[in-house]
DNA sequence: GCAAGGTC
């Protein structure tokens, strides 16, 4: 029987597509050493049985650095470093990789095809090269295109996972080569300028850090443009000086009800002048004087309103929204959305779709939620309604993944850990949402007019709830008006008040961050932010534009286009090299003004 | 002693 190896990303994905592919009783599992496992099992696949071998990696196998020769930070100039003439590197299988190298040779040498089931997504695409070369080392026959496959899958579901298998495809090469041009340009660039940066502030300052930590200032193309953007933000945080302002409001009760007590806001929202405030204040309270506390209803007006159903689901949204309703780091929000999507309870999360495509099945996706007690019933709802099922189209497609929504329904006892539970509700409502209809209502805004000036206030009122039904995230608060209220109608007035407010409420909010995220208190010293700013201002002195929030994107933008096939990956490479050379070049021809910044934060060794 | 991105 025809041998064929399958490889996965992780140990956890090798599992669950073998169980996918085939029944759990007929999956053999043999164990290499204690950390890796192989799964066998028969399929028929191309007209015949075959023999499916199916292991993993974990993450990238290969690694990247300089050539020995270059490794010594004394061993050349760091403009060399930015020079792939002058210093070469080279990929390699690190010591705690080889285990698994060997595993792959071993297991390559029997088996007469590859299919590689890397996750989708541009490292995926590397990994798998990196897979590849391994086993050609020991198997000419896979040198051969038509034996070696790429399995492409969103899901790790039956369905999806045999729709990959009778949808082989090759590995796509531009990509491949996009990720070594980016892991080219981090690794020269960082450590140019960790170099650089470490060497220069060593020889001229004495900065204290926390323990027995050997002062590293380390520079990274992801590191340093969110270090600025922190930076940023604090600085207009700084810069920031709250004012006072003035702004009248009208309590008013109608004559009839009584009991409801109307507060109105001021159609001039507020004034900073507080005696113009004060002598607006003087006319309206004379006019009400003059008018026994009485005020007219000028005018009421109705407009239907909706609230749109969210867009599909993207990965940038997901961690948004956990950020928001469960306060999960987006750290933890991927972990908990990788765990779903290995076991099968999630489509994969790392996706920037924002449109399904035509030919996903959502009534089927829809219908796997029909028996869940928190939103069976909604489900039920919407399959009786089925033809008002429209999600809205979002301009985002990366083409690889659909946006995330859920696989299977969520096991009868329940996830494991909590961020689990609560992701998975979180892309089920989320999901249902999106396919199901708009919030619909009315909004009434009544007109109060105190001599010339006029005071409104809002009532909303919900007539079909729709998506909000099941999804708690959006809050759309209805408040009802006094129904008996029409046009002309007196009012008692109850208090016209001049009040004063701030808009200082950014400052505080600004002090948290800075108390919680963006400083790490040592003793006394706040030095990590300290550090952070002076290299941030030290860049921008310099004219190096290392630290800008665009750098990184700008970057990816470049990288895409390999992928995409427009440019060639030599020219992305080195242009990006150039950048980084010419920024180097400036900051290390302009170390006075380097050694001033600095020296405002810190003491001369 | 350097990066970023996979996974454990």
């Amino acid at each position: 029987m025809k041998r064929i190896l399958n490889i996965a990303e992780k140990p956890s994905a090798a599992r669950e597509l073998s169980y996918a592919l085939a029944a759990r009783k007929n999956v053999k599992i043999r164990e290499i050493g204690r950390r890796l496992r192989v799964y066998e099992f028969e399929l028929d696949w191309d007209h015949e049985k075959v023999l499916m071998i199916f292991s993993s990696v974990a993450g990238h196998i290969k690694a990247l650095d300089f050539h020995e020769n270059y490794r010594n930070w004394n061993s050349c100039d760091q403009l060399a470093l930015l020079d792939p003439t002058k210093t070469p590197i080279k990929e390699f299988v690190p010591e705690d990789k080889k285990f698994l190298e060997q595993a792959l040779k071993n297991e390559a040498k029997n088996c007469c095809k590859l299919f590689l089931w890397l996750d989708c997504d541009s490292e995926g695409e590397k990994i798998a090269y990196e897979v590849l070369e391994i086993c050609q080392q020991v198997n000419l026959s896979m040198r051969a295109p038509e034996n070696v496959k790429r399995a492409r899958f969103s899901a790790i579901t039956p369905r999806d996972a045999r729709n990959a298998l009778q949808n082989l495809t090759q590995l796509h090469y531009p990509t491949i080569s996009m990720v070594s041009t980016r892991q080219e340009i981090d690794l020269r660039a960082g450590a140019a300028f960790t170099r650089f940066l470490t060497k220069f502030v060593q020889d001229t300052f004495k900065i204290p850090l926390h323990g027995d930590k050997k002062v590293i200032l380390s520079y990274g193309p992801c590191q340093f443009p969110t270090l600025g953007l922190v930076v940023d933000r604090l600085l207009t945080i700084r810069a920031f000086q709250p004012r006072l302002f003035y702004y009248l409001e009208l309590k008013v009760r109608c004559k009839r009800s009584g009991a409801e007590e109307l507060v109105l806001s001021w159609d001039r929202k507020h004034l900073f002048d507080r005696y113009c405030c004060a002598l607006l204040y003087e006319i309206c309270y004379s006019y009400l004087s003059q008018n026994h506390f009485e005020s007219v209803v000028s005018d009421i007006k109705k407009t239907a309103k909706s609230r749109r159903r969210p867009l599909p689901l993207d990965t940038v949204e997901l961690q948004r929204l956990a950020s928001r309703v469960f306060r999960f780091s987006s750290d933890a929000t991927m972990k908990a959305a990788e765990r779903l999507y290995s076991e099968g309870y999630i489509s994969y999360p790392r996706t920037e779709t924002n449109t399904f495509p035509s030919t996903i099945d959502l009534f089927k996706l829809i219908s796997l939620q029909q028996d869940d007690p928190r939103w069976g019933g909604f489900v039920q709802k919407m399959k009786e309604h089925w033809n008002d099922c429209s999600p809205r189209k979002g301009s985002k497609d990366d083409k690889a993944h659909p946006p995330i929504h859920p696989t299977k329904p969520a096991p009868k006892q329940g996830f494991p850990n909590k961020e689990c539970e609560a992701i998975y509700e979180l892309v089920t409502r989320r999901f249902l949402a999106c396919c199901s209809t708009d919030a619909k209502g009315y909004e009434t805004i009544v007109i109060v007019k105190v001599g010339f000036e006029s005071f409104r206030i809002h009532g909303l009122s919900i007539e079909d709830a729709g998506y909000l039904e099941v999804y708690p995230y959006d809050h759309w608060s209805e408040r009802t008006l006094p129904a008996e209220l029409e046009i002309g109608m007196a009012l008692d007035v109850i208090s016209l008040m001049m009040k004063e407010g701030t808009d200082a409420t950014m400052a505080e909010h600004i002090r948290k961050i800075q108390d919680r995220e963006y400083v790490v208190k040592q003793g006394n010293c706040f030095y990590p932010m300290a550090l952070g700013l002076a290299l941030v201002e030290a860049f921008e002195a310099c004219e190096a534009f290392l630290a800008r929030p665009t750098c990184r994107s700008e970057q990816e933008r470049d990288l895409r286009q390999i992928s995409e096939g427009n440019r060639d990956a030599s020219d992305v490479l080195y242009a990006a090299l150039a950048a980084f050379s010419c920024n180097l070049q400036k900051l290390s021809t302009a170390t006075n003004v380097l050694r001033q910044v600095f020296s405002v934060h810190f003491d001369c060794s």
